[in-house]
DNA sequence: AGCACGCCGACT
DNA sequence: GTCGGCGTGCTC
C-alpha cells in the first residue's frame, strides 16, 4: 500500500513569504485514498484549526516525511479537471499563489462553516459531582463553561467563548478536556437551505408574457446578423474566439440571443458576461423572452447561499445559462459551449484585487479547455483585442449599420474656450441650454452626463492658498452641498468650515460636480422633474432601480449622472445627451485615458435617439480638436483605432509590450521608496530586455494612511518572461510591513 | 489570512 | 495586580 500524498489549496490561504503557491502537502491515510482524487473537496488540519481546501496534486511520495493527514473528504468530485486547469492558469498569468486563484473558483461557504463542537462528558449525578469539585481547581472561567455544558450536553465553540474572556476560556476547556471531562468534534454548524434561484424578477415576469404559441421568441436577424451568427454557430462544439464588433443599436445581443438558442439546441450550456452588475436584468429580460430555458445569475451581492445554488446547480449541468459579472466566469458548467463576453472595452472586466486577472483572457483559456466559442462583443472594441482581430488571432465579425436603420445621432462639439472668450462662464453652454429647452418643449428627456460627483471637487482659500486636504490620503476634499468635505477614495468626512481654518479668510468652491450641475440646472428650469444619479444617490441597494425606472417610464424630464448612466441603458424618450466636460477623462495620467475618453463618448452618444426620433448629442469642451473627441463625435472607431495603434507602436505600450504594476505599499513612506528602488534594481540587473519605470508614486500617493509607490515593467512578451521573473519577484510576495501587489495587464490606473 | 505568544501601558 | 494593545512568527 503505498502511501499519497496531496498538495491542498486551502481556503482561508496561508499566504506568507517562502510558501509560492499557498498550498500544503497533506498524507492521505491508507482508508481514504480511494475516497481523493484531483479537486476534491478536504477537511485539513492547519495548526490549530481546520480548514477546508481542495486538492490540486495528487503524488505518489513526497522529500517531506513529517506530514500531517487529510481529516476527510468532505466532496469527492468536487472542483471538474478543467477548473483546476484554470485556477493554475490564473496563478501563473497573474503572478499569485495558486491557493488564492483557486479560492476565487469556490463557491462561497453557502451558510455552513466549520466550528468546534464541544460535549459534555460525565454523566449520572455522581458523574457531574465530581467533575464540578474538580473544576474548582481549573482556571477561572472553567466553572461557568462546565456548568453551561453540563446543563446543554453540548455547544458550539463561539457560544462558550462568550462566556468569558476567548483566551482564558479557551484555556479552561482544554483542561476540561485534559480532565477527561469534555470532547470537541469539529462539524458542520448551519445547514445550506433548500433556495429558489437567483433571477430576475422582472426578466421572469416578461418571460411570461411570452405567449405559449412561441411568437415573440423569434429572432429576425439582418443580412450581417446572420453573417456573424452563422460563423459563429459554425464554430461551436469546436471552440474559437470572435470579437463581434458592431456600432451602438446594431443589435450585437440579437446574435448573441441567436448563437445562444443554437447551443442550447445543441446540449450546450451557455454563460453571458456583462461589465457590471446593473446590467445583468436588461440581459436577463432579453435572454427570457428569446430563450426557452432556465437563467441563473451570478453577481457579488448576491448571498451566499444563492451564489452556492447556482454553483452547484451549474456543476450538474441542470443551470443552462447563466448572466453574471466577472466572477461568473468561475462558475463550473461540463457542458460550456458558449461564453459571451459583452461590452468587452470594459475596464471591469479586470479584477483589481488578487487575482488580478483579466476576465477576456481567460474567457478565451476556459474556451480553449472546454472548446467552447467565446465571443467578445463592443461598439468600440479595447485597441488590445482589435489589434489580436487584425492578426488574425481572434476571428473578426462586423455589424456596421444601426438596427432597423435608425440614424446616428447628430453630435455637436462645443468649444468652450469660445464660449469663455464671450464671457459665458457657466457649467452649461448656450448651445447645450437651448437644446434643452427644446427638448422640454418636444416633451422629450435629456441625459447631462459629468463624471464627477458632489458639489465642487476642491476648495480653496484665495488668501493663503490653504486646500482642505484627507487626513489619511494625499487627495484634496470635495464640498458636497450638505456642508461636508469628502474624501472620494477614502470616505473620509467632515464639517466644511465657512472660513479658512488657517488664515481665516473666504474659501471659494472651485470646479463642478454633479450636484452643482444639478443646481444649476434646477435655477435654469424651475419647472423640469430632474433626477440625480451618483454613488451618493445610489449607494443604497435598489435606489438606482428606482431612479431607472422612474426616468425610463417618462416621469422625469432630465437625467444628471456619472458613469452608472452610461452603461448600455435604453432610455427611448431620450433625444439629447450632454457631456459636461469631456476632457476630464482625457486628462488623466494614463496611456489609456484617450481610448476611455473614445469610449465613453461613443457609448454615451449611443444612448442619444435610438428610436423613432433622431437624437442630439452635446459635447462640451476645452478640446475639440482632439481626435479622441473629433472621432467620437463621427463614431468614427476605425481612424480613431488606426491613430491609437500607431501611437501604442511608437511609445511601446500595449499590445507590443505587456505592462506589469508593481505597487509598494506602507506606513512607512521611506520604506516603501526603498523596497521599489530595492526591487527595480534586482529587476533591471537580471533581465536587460524588460523596461523599468519608476519608482514613482501612485496616485494619490496615499491612501487610507498607506503610502503608494510603483514600478511600471515593460515586458517584450510576457508568456515568455513570466516564469524568470516571478522567482524574482517571490521573496517580495506575502511581506507584511510593506506589500507588493503585482497587477498583470493593468487596465485601472493606480 | 488566522491564531498564538509575548511584552508594554491604563484600569477594576 | 489584570486587560488588552498589536509586533512577530508559524502554519504541510
Amino acid at each position: 500500500m503505498t502511501n499519497l500524498v496531496v498538495e491542498v489549496a486551502v481556503s482561508s490561504t496561508p499566504v506568507y513569504a517562502g510558501n509560492n503557491d499557498g498550498t500544503l502537502s497533506y498524507r492521505v491515510a491508507p482508508e481514504l485514498s480511494g475516497q481523493v482524487q484531483m479537486g476534491s473537496l478536504v477537511l485539513v488540519p492547519l495548526g490549530k484549526r481546520r480548514a477546508v481546501g481542495v486538492v490540486v496534486a495528487i503524488k505518489e511520495r513526497t522529500d517531506r516525511t513529517e506530514l500531517k493527514d487529510v481529516a476527510a473528504v468532505l466532496v469527492k468530485e468536487f472542483l471538474p479537471p478543467e477548473m483546476i486547469e484554470i485556477g493554475r492558469y490564473v496563478a501563473g498569468r497573474y503572478v499569485c499563489p495558486l491557493a488564492v486563484a483557486v479560492n476565487a473558483l469556490m463557491p462561497p461557504a453557502a451558510g455552513r462553516r466549520l466550528e468546534r463542537r464541544w460535549c459534555w462528558l460525565p454523566s449520572g449525578e455522581e458523574g457531574v459531582n465530581g467533575a464540578i469539585s474538580l473544576v474548582s481547581c481549573l482556571p477561572a472561567p472553567a466553572g461557568d463553561v462546565a456548568e453551561y455544558l453540563s446543563r446543554r450536553g453540548a455547544a458550539w465553540e463561539s457560544q462558550l467563548l462568550q462566556l468569558g474572556p476567548r483566551r482564558e476560556v479557551r484555556a479552561a476547556l482544554e483542561a476540561l478536556k485534559a480532565h477527561g471531562l469534555v470532547r470537541n468534534e469539529w462539524s458542520w454548524r448551519g445547514m445550506p437551505k433548500e433556495r429558489r434561484l437567483p433571477t430576475d424578477v422582472e426578466g421572469a415576469a416578461q418571460a411570461a408574457a411570452v405567449k405559449p404559441d412561441g411568437t415573440g421568441r423569434h429572432i429576425t436577424l439582418d443580412a450581417a446578423q446572420l453573417r456573424a451568427a452563422t460563423s459563429i454557430n459554425a464554430a461551436l462544439g469546436r471552440g474559437g474566439t470572435f470579437l463581434l464588433y458592431g456600432v451602438t443599436g446594431s443589435g450585437k445581443t440579437e446574435v448573441y440571443l441567436s448563437c445562444a438558442a443554437e447551443a442550447l439546441a445543441r446540449g450546450y450550456q451557455v454563460m453571458f458576461l456583462v461589465p457590471e452588475h446593473s446590467l445583468i436584468p436588461q440581459m436577463v429580460t432579453r435572454i427570457n423572452q428569446r430563450l426557452e430555458a432556465e437563467v441563473a445569475v451570478v453577481h457579488g451581492e448576491l448571498a451566499d447561499g444563492e451564489r452556492a445554488a447556482v454553483w452547484e446547480r451549474a456543476r450538474i449541468g441542470k443551470v443552462r445559462v447563466i448572466v453574471g459579472t466577472r466572477a461568473a466566469l468561475f462558475t463550473p458548467m461540463p457542458r460550456l459551449g458558449l461564453i459571451v463576453v459583452d461590452e468587452e472595452h470594459a475596464g471591469s472586466y479586470k479584477q483589481d484585487t488578487a487575482p488580478r486577472y483579466d476576465a477576456r483572457e481567460v474567457a478565451i483559456k476556459r474556451g480553449q479547455l472546454q472548446r467552447a466559442v467565446v465571443v467578445l462583443g463592443s461598439a468600440t472594441p479595447s485597441t488590445e483585442i482589435f489589434y489580436l482581430a487584425g492578426q488574425g488571432k481572434i476571428h473578426l465579425l462586423e455589424l456596421p449599420q444601426r438596427a432597423g436603420n435608425a440614424g446616428l445621432p447628430r453630435v455637436e462639439i462645443v468649444d468652450l474656450r469660445a464660449e469663455f472668450h464671450d464671457g459665458h462662464h457657466g457649467i452649461l453652454s448656450r448651445r447645450l441650454v437651448e437644446e434643452i429647452n427644446g427638448v422640454l418643449t418636444a416633451g422629450r428627456q435629456a441625459i447631462l452626463f459629468l463624471n464627477r460627483r458632489g458639489y465642487a471637487p476642491y476648495v480653496l482659500c484665495r488668501q493663503c492658498g490653504h486646500v482642505p486636504l484627507c487626513r489619511h490620503c494625499a487627495v484634496a476634499l470635495t464640498y458636497h452641498r450638505d456642508g461636508t468635505l469628502r474624501c472620494h477614495y477614502c470616505g473620509y468626512i467632515e464639517r466644511a468650515e465657512g472660513k479658512c481654518p488657517v488664515c481665516g479668510g473666504n474659501l471659494s468652491r472651485l470646479g463642478s460636480g454633479t450636484q452643482r450641475v444639478e443646481e444649476e440646472v434646477r435655477a435654469l428650469w424651475p419647472g423640469a422633474r430632474i433626477l440625480r444619479a451618483d454613488r451618493d444617490t445610489t449607494a443604497k441597494k435598489g435606489q438606482w432601480e428606482k431612479i431607472y425606472r422612474t426616468f425610463a417610464g417618462g416621469e422625469a424630464d432630465i437625467l444628471i449622472g456619472t458613469q452608472t448612466i452610461t452603461k448600455g441603458m435604453d432610455f427611448p424618450g431620450v433625444t439629447l445627451v450632454g457631456v459636461v466636460n469631456a476632457d476630464l477623462s482625457l486628462y488623466q495620467p494614463d496611456f489609456r485615458a484617450r481610448e476611455r475618453t473614445f469610449q465613453l463618448l461613443t457609448q454615451v452618444a449611443g444612448r442619444a435617439g435610438r428610436r423613432d426620433a433622431p437624437g442630439t448629442v452635446v459635447i462640451q469642451t476645452y478640446n475639440p480638436q482632439d481626435p479622441a473627441i473629433a472621432l467620437a463625435a463621427f463614431q468614427d472607431y476605425q481612424r480613431f483605432y488606426a491613430q491609437e495603434i500607431a501611437m501604442r507602436r511608437r511609445l511601446g505600450y500595449p499590445p507590443f509590450v505587456k505592462l506589469v504594476r508593481l505597487g509598494f505599499t506602507g506606513s512607512d513612506e521611506a520604506e516603501v521608496i526603498a523596497a521599489a528602488h530595492e526591487v527595480a534594481e534586482l529587476i533591471s540587473n537580471a533581465e536587460s530586455n524588460i523596461q523599468v519605470l519608476g519608482p514613482a508614486p501612485g496616485y494619490p500617493s496615499r491612501l487610507k494612511d498607506l503610502y503608494r509607490w510603483q514600478l511600471m515593467l515593460k515586458v517584450p512578451g510576457w508568456s515568455r518572461y513570466k516564469n524568470r521573473l516571478t522567482p524574482i519577484l517571490a521573496p517580495y510576495i506575502g511581506r507584511r510591513t510593506i506589500r507588493m501587489i503585482v497587477d498583470v495587464g493593468p487596465i485601472n490606473p493606480w
